[in-house]
DNA sequence: TATATTTGCATCGTGCACGATATAAACGCA
DNA sequence: TGCGTTTATATCGTGCACGATGCAAATATA
């Protein structure tokens, strides 16, 4: 019986999941300068593109329950990051709003895209491998939210 | 100033972060029929493949710390899938054998390599190009291990 | 051989993820 | 208007991840 399929080395989902905690972990030293964690140097990258969205908005970019958000922009409020408001229209909305700290938390911000690529650059990983490999997964994530939502209608 | 750089669309961590999650959880029905995680899941292939490792042989292959491993491997323990006992030539060492039950879940995990392709095949997406994917994935994986290392001997 | 260092594993604390559940506001409709 | 349903968020419980720390066995070194 062949069970080369079952070995760790023939599967995609352990290259992804090993992949996306080192390059975590490559955030990590710039992120600590920050005070902050990488869900949520995401948060803040949603709210720095556009301030004053609901936690559902931000849920919805970041492919994350609020459930997970909630109690993450809690912490960030703790943090004096941003404030979180009841909506005056809908009062089940809270809006999130950057307080000071995250819009400077911005500046900090801006050289790590560009530390993070010469990371990957100056090991013989080309600058089209790194947009080749975007567009791959962007392709599956597109397939995979879309395998979600089929399964919930069921 | 130019800001996309900082914006979500552009960083390709996020979306290796979200296919991770994304294609975890299309794991998760085959994976709760068998009672476990998917994290323990990737524990039993690495077993399947080779028994009685210690603790630290399981971690270097998931590249996952010991203190990661540790919980997780009591936790398969009580749900009597292996057994850990200390090995007789290095009392520090914890070796890891299957119990029977681990051992049947393999037949259970058979189909589960194809019934994932086939979600991924369905929509569009190439075999080639999972293969190509997982062959990138799998050179940053070296070098992001290799970067780590370096700071750590730093 | 005594002591310092390394190694293997475990424990602790914190922060995600996420399924399940709760709650209150808004909405739909008879 | 009254009431069932939907929607937005929060809470709870469990299981990872992982840095920091602890501890005992093994090894290296003076």
């Amino acid at each position: 019986m062949d069970d080369t399929q079952l070995q760790l080395s023939s599967q995609v989902c352990f290259p992804l999941y090993s992949a996306s905690r080192l390059i975590t972990k490559a955030y990590k030293p710039f992120l600590d300068e920050m005070g902050i964690t990488y869900p949520q140097y995401l948060v803040l990258m949603v709210l720095w593109e556009k301030d004053g969205l609901t936690v559902n908005q931000i849920s919805e970019k970041l492919l994350l329950n609020t459930n997970t958000i909630s109690p993450l922009l809690k912490r960030m409020e703790k943090l004096d990051i941003l404030q979180r408001n009841r909506s005056a229209e809908d009062e089940r909305s809270v809006i999130i709003q950057l307080k000071e700290k995250g819009k400077q938390l911005k500046d900090q911000a801006k050289p790590i895209p560009d530390q993070l690529l010469k990371i990957l650059l100056n090991d013989n990983i080309e600058l089209s491998e790194v947009l080749q490999l975007k567009e791959m997964l962007n392709h599956w994530i597109q397939i995979l939210t879309e395998n979600n939502k089929n399964k919930i209608e069921k």
